[in-house]
DNA sequence: GGTGTGACCAGCT
DNA sequence: AAGCTGGCCACAC
């Protein structure tokens, strides 16, 4: 992790996420050893369609498990369906069982 | 090196 | 209950 950029590291750690599990913008950030830079987070999933690698954005969302990033994908229901296709039940853009669901990186990690 | 920009968050109105 | 405000901080220009 020595030398990466805070973006970088933001994508190292969602590359780690679990199939079928989710994770909020906060707790990378509080992993990455910055609790206050959320939105940071986030500003790095908008960049993250130029990283050179596969970021699997869609199972990164707010702190109460609701996509509030699905504009930025290819449509409002892409990120969705790519988080049904990993067996997550989604209504009205909330997740069912979130706490369920939840990957918290500086726990598990 | 100041300024703008957020896919956030908590607290207030 | 829904909307606004200010704080937050890494990045690009």
């Amino acid at each position: 992790m020595e030398g990466l950029s805070f973006f970088e590291k933001v994508y190292a750690v969602v590359r780690e996420i679990p199939y079928g599990r989710v994770t909020s913008y906060r707790a990378i950030a509080r992993y990455l050893g910055s609790e206050g830079s959320a939105r940071m987070v986030g500003w790095a999933m908008n960049q993250s369609h130029n990283a050179t690698v596969d970021i699997p954005a869609h199972r990164v969302v707010n702190r109460i498990g609701l996509l509030t990033g699905k504009h930025h994908f290819g449509g409002p229901q892409v990120m969705q369906q790519l988080l049904e296709n990993e067996g997550i039940i989604i209504i009205g853009d909330q997740i069912i069982n979130f706490e369920e669901r939840f990957w918290d990186p500086s726990k598990e990690l």
